[in-house]
DNA sequence: AAGAAAAATTGGAATAATTCTAACTAACGA
DNA sequence: TCGTTAGTTAGAATTATTCCAATTTTTCTT
């Protein structure tokens, strides 16, 4: 992988139908170009760009977040009451979640089968299923 | 049912081992005599309080609304990334959940089924599954 | 039943995550 | 390059929740 710095991460922001500002390519690049899945959350992923040396602001960063979820880039999972995280594995797989650490962790796509799923309520449809295995630490 | 009007309340917060106070008779009452299922937000509840007449303080309401779901007499549910539902039903059964309208309803016991639920990762144990059945309004 | 000890309640301040706002700045198309 | 549109920003505002220290209530002991 020898590109250009933000070949990748322009081609991301542009693919996904917005303007590659500074800030859209910095973040795209901390959020896509780790090579791992990853649960994020705005404080956090401000941090990182601020210790990689840029400015991002935070109210920025926000936005950034709601509009990669928006196109599909993340997907945002809410499981405490204070705070979102968003998750830069897009694909259709679930979570154990740890509340006392707030870790998420990913459960690989197809491993969890459901059955028996009942019809959306008159007047809807389904969207997305979640499933989340609390798990506790001995 | 003609019993005094605080008989159930009083049985169900002393056989749960707390100090049958004014304060957790009332939200008692308000929480488990209403003959259905119910998902509420501290918020919420406080307000019922007030038109029900009596006081008490949105700080109690959110300790006893704590102290009801460690003795397993609430589910806490987090899904908005603001707010916390409790949910009067504690058996072992999903939701459907309308973010749009922060809308939340019980899918019957039993009728989902999960396969391949994966171990929990080394050195935790499985807790809680929850299947959130996202839907969105036509 | 009275007094002491323990637990619960309270208002208000504090906190934390997020959203809003209005002024500024950057990107894009002609 | 210039004007228009979209994006960014700092800081204020908002929202849900927790914390705190003082007061009140409940329970225990006698």
């Amino acid at each position: 992988m020898t590109k250009r710095p933000y070949a990748q991460a322009l081609k991301i922001v542009q693919e996904a139908g917005l303007r590659p500002t500074r800030q859209r390519l910095l973040l795209s690049k901390i959020l896509f170009e780790r090579g791992e899945d990853w649960h994020v959350t705005a404080e956090q992923l401000h941090e990182d760009v601020l210790k990689s040396g840029a400015r991002v602001s935070l109210a920025t960063v926000y936005n950034t977040l709601h509009q990669f979820t928006e196109c599909g880039l993340l997907r945002q999972i809410n499981l405490d009451a204070g705070k979102s995280y968003f998750d830069t594995n897009v694909s259709d797989h679930h979570h154990f979640y740890d509340a006392e650490q707030g870790l998420l962790e990913d459960i690989p796509e197809g491993q969890i089968k459901l059955a028996g799923l009942p019809d959306a309520p008159d007047g809807s449809r389904i969207g997305r299923v979640d499933v989340v295995i609390q798990i506790e630490r001995n």
